[in-house]
DNA sequence: TGTCGCCTTGACAACGATGTCATCGATAGG
DNA sequence: CCTATCGATGACATCGTTGTCAAGGCGACA
């Protein structure tokens, strides 16, 4: 900026008025410091103007998500740069990877950039520690999981609700043995859809007791072995609740080897890529990640421009894709 | 970094030193740096710190790639994280929508946030503008396209050479009319492939008269459309050459449509999700996104750490995955 | 015991920008 | 013609941090 305002023959006020467009720069001023930094391939350094402005905004802002490689995650990055976009605000993406130190990590490395607010999807056991920066004004949203040890923004699936009508479909087509196939303990939607998925039996009166029911599965690989070994007792499911997308793509895939695509109902939890092009097309529970993305972001540009509402959370529903897979009939018994 | 010190009763030089992690500050003073620092809960400012430190880095770097949404762009984007986060280095992720104004958007604010490198997906027919920032020497590394007007480290797929491997699998498996659906013309791989595809007709002594070439596609609703239309006429081809993964989704929906799924061959260009289960497989020649990635990151921080060799082309090999749709025979003559 | 040197520490300027305020000249009103 | 007002402009302090440098204290060594 010294080099635009020495170059113009003004002063680095002027520059910086230009730049801003700010008023009371008189035309003949702003076409000379226009040309100067134009000559020079002048970039504004927006850190440094953060350091004395008022509202110090970074225009920046934080994104945790499971795995910024997971289709899931993609849909709601997607989603909160689009809303960032409108705001010219840039968006620094993390993957979390179900890793508590990755979320202090991330989270860290954001609030060391001065991120204007934070989009959150968590794993450790509570959000105690986001305490002081809440106090501080920073708006923070968390996503897919609610938060715990802290009140804030929220915009979740109905996980529990979710699996339950999962579970119910299943029941509808006359299904009593059906296995559950979950993700890690540790995960607040995992217990919620394992909860949703137990209430819905109790419901039917259908005895949770005789149930397969497998947790800790994280990937295809370990959600495969899992499926295969279901298969290997006396009376096996004649039905699969797949909680998470890629536990289901493991389930498919593992139906396949064993040639019971077409014999077993399966009902996952989330969308599958293509799923609909499968063979049978594969029944999900689907969330919504792009508005979860997009209600996400209007919520920390909502809190940013003084919105001081109580927290809320925000759920956004569910929808049933009955696509086949889930529509299978039960095998005779045998 | 005033309160802390205050508190700690130091001067804030001192308390610099301990947070930095500077020697020569006594065990007793770091202490009780510490112990206020944690009291209030400080972060330090990455950016005010950057103003004055020596060599400037924000430890940050500007990724652009097609879409957060696409799984292409989501392998090369974690690819990249991983290898950023080894270094302490946060990622701004931007979709280029190959729309020439994202392009220039993306990498304006991303220099204004003075990025430490650029790690790029372009659209625009020149990315001259860059030259200032190159001699500036912040070290921009190419991805998936090649740059135009301007010479920097690239990281890509060989294009041409997998469309052609494309068409010739196509050709040893007796196709004669093998249609070609693309992106856009604008975009530079699009037209490496279909020059691949041409090139090895050309090879084969097959002219490339008959064949129908469809480009300008860009989504799945455009690719299905096209493909609807391959079929509308007297001799339909009895193989499909897409080159691009939205595409050959697309492709894929309308031989469904059309029940000719399993009398027409296909070979897409970039994997596609779930690919290997579908009926039949698709035949794939599939990138590497997750070495371009890598690559792109390891050239960046190459450059960072001093490396000042000429710019250099990488090309990430491709493979083709057979999976059955494209090792379909043709019809018999009709 | 004096000197030297090392460890520890803080005062101060500087990074690149913006907020505040004073100055200057021109214009309008009396 | 004088003064009040306003537009245009720049000097200067400041944001939060680090680089530079000097000073004070203490132990070691001659």
């Amino acid at each position: 900026m010294r080099h635009v305002a020495a170059l113009a023959g003004v002063g680095v006020k002027t520059v910086s008025r230009v730049i801003n467009g700010e008023p009371n720069v008189s035309a003949a001023t702003i076409a000379k410091v226009e040309a100067a930094a134009r000559t020079l391939d002048y970039q504004p350094d927006l850190h440094a103007g953060n350091l004395r402005r008022a509202d110090g905004r970074t225009r920046t802002l934080g994104l945790l998500v499971g795995s910024v490689d997971n289709p899931f995650s993609g849909a709601v990055h997607r989603a909160v740069e689009d809303a960032a976009l409108a705001r010219g605000v840039s968006v620094f993406a993390s993957s979390l990877d179900d890793d508590p130190d990755r979320e202090q990590e991330a989270v860290s490395a954001f609030l060391r950039r001065r991120v204007d607010g934070l989009i959150l999807t968590t794993i450790s056991e509570s959000q105690a520690y986001l305490a002081p920066e809440l106090r501080r004004g920073t708006p923070v949203v968390f996503v897919d999981r609610e938060p715990a040890g802290i009140t804030s923004d929220a915009v979740v699936s109905d996980n529990a609700d979710g699996a339950a009508i999962a579970t119910r479909h299943l029941l509808e087509h006359g299904h009593r043995r059906i296995a559950y196939l979950g993700d890690r303990h540790d995960i607040q939607t995992a217990r919620e859809r394992h909860r949703g998925y137990l209430d819905e039996l109790g419901r039917a009166g259908v005895s949770t007791r005789g149930q397969q029911v497998v947790e800790g599965l994280h990937d295809e690989a370990t959600s495969r072995a899992a499926t295969l070994a279901l298969f290997d007792v006396p009376n096996p499911p004649t039905a699969i609740f797949s909680s998470q997308n890629l536990v289901t793509i493991g389930v498919i895939r593992a139906l396949r080897e064993l040639g019971r695509q077409h014999d077993t109902a399966l009902v996952g939890f989330d969308d599958v890529p293509l799923g609909d092009l499968l063979e049978p097309g594969v029944t999900v529970v689907a969330q919504n990640p792009q508005a979860i993305g997009r209600i996400a972001a209007e919520r920390v540009f909502a809190r940013l421009d003084g919105d001081d509402s109580a927290a809320a959370r925000t759920i956004v529903p569910t929808q049933l894709l009955e696509r086949g897979s889930g529509e299978i009939a039960p095998r005779a018994e045998g």
